[in-house]
RNA sequence: CGCGGGAUGGAGCAGUCCGGUAGCUCGUCAGGCUCAUAACCUGAAGGUCGUUGGUUCAAAUCCAACUCCCGCAACCA
C-alpha cells in the first residue's frame, strides 16, 4: 500500500461568493496533492464551507432567506468553483452536515473528559456586530459621546454564560511543539509571529455562545452553539471520518499539510494543537500560512469593488493558465500581486511561447517530415545528454522546492520555466530544419530528443496544468496511464505514430474594455 | 516605544537566515534564424541593492539609528 498523503485547505465561510483569494488557495492544495498523486502516494485532498457564526445567520436574513438556504446556496458556489478550476477533491466537507456535528460532539466531550473545559460567566463590553467581547481600554469614543467598538459598532455591558477551554495550560506545551518541530508552523515569518504571540501568554478561550443557535450544540448544554472555530477546525477530522477512529481516519491522520491563509495561522497553529493535545489526538504535520493576493498591490476588498471573480478570469484567459500563472508568479508564503495584464504576459511568455511553440514547431516537423512517426534516436551527441541530465536534475529540483516543507511551488515552476528555454535552445542551436537536407538522420536524432524532453517536461508541469498537459502528452501518443513521475526515465519510443500537432497554449490578448479598473 | 511586511537597473520580483564578482522575468535597442503560436536564438544598454553610521580584508546580506510605503478595523484565503 503507497504512502498516504492527507492536505486540506481551509474550510471557507461562505456568506460571500469565492473570490481569488479562495481559488488561489485551493489550486495551491490541488496542485500539491496532484504532485504526490504522480509521485505515487495515496492522496486525499479534503476542502468545504465554515457555515455556522452569527454572520450566516444575519446575512441569510438580509437577504430574507433561511440559514440553511443560504448556506446551501453559498456552498454550492464554492463546490462549482472546484469543478471549475479542476480542483481533484476527495472530499467537500460542510459544517452544517450532521457528520461533522458528531465529529465535533465527539471533540468536545474528549476535551471535556480530559478536564480542560469549564463553566463559567464571562462580563464585558460585547459588540453583537462584531460577536466579539472588546477591552475597557479598546474601546473608543462615539459621535455622542458613548463607547463604541473599536470598529464603531456599538457595545453593552453583557455577561454571558459560557464554557472556556483552558488553553492558558497549553503555553508551555505549545512552546515545546515549536522548538522541537520548526516545521510545524511555516514559513518562517508566521512561527515567528506566533511563538512571540504564545509567549506574550494565553488565556482561556471562551468556547460558546448562547446568544444564537446556528451552530453545533455543545453536548449536556443546549443552549450553548460551540464557538465557530471548533467546529470549524474538527472540520479537518470529519473528512475522514472522526470519530470512527479506525478506517481512513487511522490512515490519513494526522494531516500532513493545513494549508491556510496568513490571517487564520492563529486559529491552526495556537488553538487547534491546543484542542488535540487535549483530546489525546496526534497533531497535524504542517501548518503553512501563505500569503494574501494583492490586487495590483492593493488589497482587495468587497468595499473596495476591486475583488475579482476567478471564475471569470479562469473563463477569459483558461483554468491551466490561471493556475500556472497565480502558482508561477507568488513566491509561496508571501503575498503576491496579480491584474489581468500580468497573467496574460506570464501566460504568454511561458505557456503559449515557450512551452507550446516548442512544442508545435517540433511536433510539426515530425508531421511534416516524418509522416507523424517519432524518429530514431541516433547517437546521442553531448548536446543530447546533457539535455537528459538537465531534465533529471530539474526533477530533482522540483522534488526538492516541493516537498522540502517550504512549498516553493514558484522555484519548482522556475526550473522546469529554465528548462522549457534550454529546450528551445537547443533545438535552435541544432536547426533540424537545416540538418534535414544535410544530414537527415542527426535531423531526426534531434527531433526524438526533443519529443522526448517536451514528454518529461508535460509530466513535470502535469499537477499544475492536468489538462493542457494531458493534451500535450496525447499529442506524444503516450499512454494515460505513463503520466506519473515514475515514467520520466520511460522514453518515448520510436516508431510512435503521433496524431496532428495542435495548439495547446493559444497567445492571450487582453480584452479592451478591461483598461480602467 | 503596539505588532508585522516591504524599499534591489523602466516595470514586477528573487537573492538577505549560512557576508565574498548583483540574478530572473517582462520591456527597450541591435543582430540572427525561418521549423514554429508576429514565435524562437544571440548580443547590448540600464542598478551608489531606501538613508546614515558601525563591524569586517570584504556588506544587498550582520549590527545600530533613521526615512518612506503597506497590512494588522471591516466583508476576507
Amino acid at each position: 500500500m503507497s504512502e498516504p498523503f492527507y492536505i486540506t485547505t481551509a474550510i471557507s465561510y461562505p456568506n460571500g461568493r469565492p473570490h481569488i483569494g479562495h481559488a488561489y488557495e485551493a489550486i495551491a492544495a490541488d496542485a500539491i496533492a496532484r504532485f504526490h498523486r504522480q509521485s505515487g502516494r495515496d492522496v486525499k485532498l479534503v476542502t468545504g464551507t465554515d457555515e455556522h457564526g452569527l454572520k450566516m445567520v444575519q446575512t441569510a436574513r438580509d437577504a430574507g432567506k433561511t440559514t440553511i438556504e443560504l448556506a446551501d446556496e453559498m456552498s454550492s458556489y464554492f463546490k462549482e468553483m472546484c469543478n471549475l478550476l479542476n480542483i481533484q477533491q476527495d472530499g467537500f466537507r460542510r459544517t452544517s452536515e450532521p457528520a461533522h456535528h458528531e465529529a465535533s460532539k465527539a471533540l468536545w466531550k474528549a476535551m471535556e473528559a480530559n478536564g480542560d473545559l469549564y463553566l463559567d460567566r464571562y462580563e464585558g463590553w460585547y459588540s453583537v456586530r462584531d460577536e466579539a467581547f472588546y477591552a475597557e481600554d479598546e474601546l473608543i469614543e462615539g459621535e455622542g459621546g458613548e463607547r463604541v467598538s473599536p470598529q464603531g459598532t456599538p457595545v453593552e455591558w453583557t455577561a454571558e454564560e459560557t464554557w472556556f477551554f483552558k488553553l492558558s495550560e497549553y503555553q508551555d506545551k505549545l512552546l515545546a511543539l515549536y522548538k522541537e518541530r520548526p516545521e510545524f508552523i511555516q514559513p518562517e515569518s508566521r512561527r515567528n509571529e506566533v511563538m512571540r504571540f504564545v509567549e506574550g501568554g494565553l488565556k482561556d478561550l471562551s468556547v460558546s455562545r448562547t446568544s444564537f443557535d446556528w451552530g453545533v450544540q455543545v453536548p449536556g448544554s443546549p443552549d450553548h452553539v460551540m464557538y465557530v472555530w471548533v467546529d470549524a477546525l474538527t472540520t479537518y477530522m470529519t473528512g475522514v471520518g472522526y470519530p470512527d477512529t479506525s478506517g481512513e481516519f487511522a490512515k490519513y491522520w494526522p494531516a500532513d499539510i493545513h494549508l491556510i491563509g496568513k490571517d487564520i495561522v492563529r486559529f491552526h497553529a495556537v488553538y487547534w494543537p491546543a484542542f488535540l493535545m487535549s483530546a489525546g489526538l496526534p497533531l497535524p504535520k504542517q501548518v503553512f500560512g501563505h500569503g494574501f493576493l494583492l490586487n495590483r498591490g492593493e488589497k482587495m476588498s468587497k468595499s473596495a469593488g476591486n475583488v475579482v471573480d476567478p471564475l471569470e478570469l479562469a473563463g477569459m484567459f483558461g483554468v491551466d493558465q490561471l493556475r500556472y500563472v497565480l502558482l508561477a508568479d507568488v513566491v509561496f508564503g508571501k503575498d503576491g500581486t496579480y491584474s489581468a495584464e500580468a497573467l496574460v504576459a506570464k501566460s504568454n511568455a511561458d505557456l503559449a511561447n515557450n512551452f507550446g511553440n516548442l512544442a508545435q514547431r517540433s511536433l510539426s516537423m515530425i508531421a511534416k517530415n516524418c509522416d507523424g512517426i517519432v524518429p530514431e534516436a541516433g547517437d546521442p551527441t553531448n548536446a543530447e545528454k546533457q539535455l537528459l541530465v538537465d531534465l533529471e536534475t530539474c526533477f530533482n529540483n522540483v522534488k526538492q522546492a516541493v516537498t522540502g516543507g517550504l512549498l516553493r511551488l514558484d522555484i519548482a515552476l522556475d526550473c522546469i520555466r529554465e528548462r522549457l528555454s534550454a529546450t528551445n535552445q537547443y533545438f535552435a542551436d541544432q536547426a533540424p530544419w537545416a540538418l534535414r537536407k544535410s544530414d537527415p538522420v542527426r535531423a531526426g536524432t534531434v527531433l526524438y530528443y526533443t519529443a522526448e524532453s517536451i514528454r518529461q517536461l508535460a509530466i513535470m508541469l502535469r499537477w499544475i496544468m492536468p489538462e493542457s498537459c494531458d493534451k500535450m502528452l496525447d499529442l506524444l501518443a503516450q499512454d494515460k496511464n505513463t503520466r506519473d513521475f515514475s515514467y520520466l526515465d520511460q522514453a518515448i519510443r520510436s516508431g510512435t505514430k503521433l496524431p496532428t500537432p495542435q495548439g495547446i497554449f493559444p497567445r492571450l490578448e487582453l480584452p479592451e474594455n478591461e483598461g480602467e479598473c
